[in-house]
DNA sequence: TACCAATAGTTTGCACACAAACTGTTAGTC
DNA sequence: GACTAACAGTTTGTGTGCAAACTATTGGTA
């Protein structure tokens, strides 16, 4: 019975603990900052995810479904609902796309368009609130890109 | 106008852009890697929060909810159902605490703590599936802590 | 002792997140 | 041109995640 096929109790204990620290990190520091973006989103009658799908379409509208999943890295199933939702808002309008039936075409509506200037407000205030220097927050961005890297399928 | 005061279109853009990379690339991280666990603990019957409630009880149990919600960050409303789905599963018991009936005492079955034998295997999975040094890990780690410390209320 | 504010969990309502099944539409292929 | 596989979205079911309202218990305090 070695060390490596059948780990003490004490390694094993740190592995669960390492692995609750990594993993779980992840978990509460995305929930924490998405917690932050909240009452800023709120004024805004939004979202977190709702945020991201305007921040894709402020770069480019429009948009079909399957794009803005390929890149938020959201499911179909979970935009569907949650642009129908923006569309209520009157923040996007949904049309198919009269060149192939199948997709959709998600676009921005005029006062989906001028949405961005109070978004823009956003950025600097997450960031006073954080308080954490460009610096830090580019190494956590490249470790995070590993990680996403890593993950992908 | 000065650039401080209000800065032109172009800075405009990139704010909103760095904005999508720090805090979406956090969310799709997140994502990312509890993804990977689905398949491993999908065999055990438990979802990754689940799990987390399990690392926390093989550390410690019972643990009432108050102690569970402070250790995992996660709100008691989410927690309930949660724990009914483990002691219906059989591997938690949900009792009263006789010294303060307010209090649940959430304790491991048998079966609960039998799971960890199982759940051992769990983190040297997700080290080789996503293939990253331990000093790359801890390096993230280090700036998830921060990012938490920083947005903590 | 009777009252009352604080505390611990639960419940409800809404919005993701994801898997699986389903509905149209398109593009090959015969 | 009819058939079929691939494709784009939608729907359904389950499980978080969080805010707000609610219930039950506890511990002061008048």
């Amino acid at each position: 019975m070695t060390a490596t096929s059948q780990p003490d109790a004490a390694a094993a204990d740190d592995l669960l603990a390492l692995d609750r620290q990594v993993c779980f990190a992840l978990a509460v520091a995305s929930r924490s900052v998405i917690a932050l973006y909240r009452p800023l989103l709120e004024p805004m009658g939004i979202t977190h995810p709702q945020y991201l799908v305007m921040l894709a379409l402020w770069e480019r509208s429009p948009l079909s479904v399957k794009q803005l999943s390929g890149l938020l890295q959201l499911d179909p199933g979970t935009l569907s609902p949650l642009l129908k939702r923006l569309e209520a808002i009157g923040y996007v309008t949904r049309r198919r796309d009269p060149r192939d039936e199948r997709a959709l075409a998600v676009e921005l509506t005029e006062e989906g368009r001028a949405l961005r200037e109070q978004a823009l407000l956003v950025p600097p205030a997450i960031m006073t609130r954080l308080g954490m220097s460009t610096e830090e927050l580019q190494v956590l961005h490249r470790s995070l890109t590993r990680v996403i890297a890593a993950a992908a399928p």
